[in-house]
DNA sequence: TCTGGGGTCCTAGGACCC
DNA sequence: TCTGGGGTCCTAGGACCC
């Protein structure tokens, strides 16, 4: 089988040897307010962001296992979900009428201060346990465990991760052991919650073969459907067509899928990099025509990301701006600068202006983003990033006479210093 | 699924350069 | 000047993930 072109010496070839753990937090903002409030155990939960108490704009960020089973669902609008899990507080007041206690969930706002601490409560434990760690998101993360125990005992070790976890931090994840990220990643969906799954190397393709397309990491609602058209159901059908037609159709993401499905995937476990972008959006309640409040929103938007880059100590170059307006179309605009800003004055006109072909139609929703970062090595903050992780990344022997080609050294002319605003304005 | 917020990566066309 | 080829950057949109 001669597919792609390898790359010389690029990517170490003992693959088969690694062990990778995905550890996935279950229902994570939901356990977190079962954590300082232990009356929600066993109780549904629903936490959704952008909405008040009383109010019924805004999603489900995290919805327990009880509130799953009355059909609440993450992503889904509070409105639908208030219809299919009423509030407890309207049984208790006697509201609703006809309600059964049983019918009912709390509801409770995101507090991202609050499940970040918990979060890096975890981290502590995930660090104790690997030597490298890649945070994938607040409640995610992958661990490269090959040097911590053998494929024998992995289970045991992947235990005493869960074990670890639930007793110093109170709440649950679900683990996934495989030779590969994504196979672990898969691994780790496929027994929630509290779930357990070791794929060992032998094991992949019978572990894999049987799954729906969807359940591949990349494949969402659209990609599931054109997969179907084309008598694609399960991993296994993926795995076993030819890769052509799929490359021809989905570009990179098809060869990507195919080896996926393959259980095929290159690429090793290491912490995340800088943040490419921030971006702050807001949705109106219903959509705004008049241009007074659209701007309004801008500001308070292009205020928030500037202010975030600031603490983050970060300068950008590329400003830009969405608007979604009705059904649901998502427009954006951006603008490149010559060199990257910390101009918060800016944002918000750069923002203005390209916000300006929109502001006379209906919009839903609105935000703004900063891109093509640079973290300015000077900064104090920035200090703490080398500290970490990284230790050795190089385990190749032969990679040898480069032993810390650490960052570019920043004296790139064009980093140096604010540009000048006059060109742009 | 009538739709929240914060991200990432890929694609495709055009501008521009040599 | 009817017109090659390669590379990079910029912009807009789309799909996807948590």
């Amino acid at each position: 089988m001669s597919d792609g072109p390898r790359l010389p010496g690029v990517e170490g070839e003992d693959d088969e040897d690694r062990i990778v753990c995905h550890v996935d937090a279950d229902c994570f903002y939901a356990s977190c307010e079962r954590l300082r409030e232990p009356e929600l155990r066993g109780e549904p939960v629903v936490v959704g962001m952008g909405y008040e108490a009383g109010e019924t704009i805004g999603a489900v960020a995290t919805a327990s296992y009880e509130a799953r089973e009355f059909g609440v669902e993450s992503a889904q609008a509070i409105s639908t979900a208030l219809e299919r899990l009423p509030r407890r507080g309207a049984f208790e007041t006697g509201e609703a009428d006809g309600l059964e206690r049983e019918e009912t969930g709390y509801y409770r706002p995101v507090d991202m201060d609050y499940y970040e601490s918990v979060a890096s409560d975890v981290r502590e434990i995930l660090h104790d346990c690997a030597d490298v760690v890649r945070e994938e998101s607040i409640d995610e993360a992958y661990l490269d465990v090959t040097e911590r125990t053998a494929w024998e005992v992995a289970e045991g070790f992947a235990r005493h991760v869960k074990d670890r976890i639930r007793r110093e931090v109170g709440v649950t994840v679900s683990v996934g052991v495989a030779s590969t990220m994504s196979t672990a990643k898969i691994a780790s969906d496929f027994d929630k919650p509290d779930g357990l799954t070791v794929v060992d190397p032998d094991g992949v393709q019978a572990f894999l073969a049987p799954l729906e397309v969807d359940l591949l990491h990349g494949v969402g609602p659209v990609t599931a459907r054109e997969l179907r058209e084309l008598g694609l159901e399960t991993a296994g059908d993926v795995a076993e067509t030819d890769p052509e037609p799929l490359v021809e159709r989905f570009g990179e993401r098809g060869r990507e899928l195919y080896a996926r499905a393959r259980g095929e995937d290159d690429r090793r476990v290491e912490p995340k990099g800088d943040p490419k972008s921030f971006s702050r959006e807001s949705a109106f309640a219903e959509p705004v025509d008049d241009p007074a409040p659209k701007y309004d929103l801008i500001e308070t938007l292009a205020a928030a990301v500037a202010d975030r880059a600031r603490r983050e100590g970060a300068l950008y170059r590329t400003i830009g701006v969405k608007a979604v307006t009705p059904p649901y179309d998502v427009n954006t605009r951006e603008r490149s600068l010559p060199g990257p800003v910390d101009d918060p004055d800016l944002v918000d006109r750069i923002a203005r202006d390209l916000f300006a072909e929109f502001d006379r139609e209906p919009v839903r929703k609105l935000g703004v983003r900063v891109a093509n970062l640079e973290f300015a090595a000077a900064d104090q903050a920035s200090l703490e990033s080398w500290e970490g992780d990284r230790a050795d990344e190089n385990t190749d022997p032969d990679g040898g006479s480069t032993p810390e080609s650490g960052p570019e050294p920043v004296h790139d002319d064009r980093s140096a210093g604010q540009s000048s605003l006059a060109d742009f304005s």
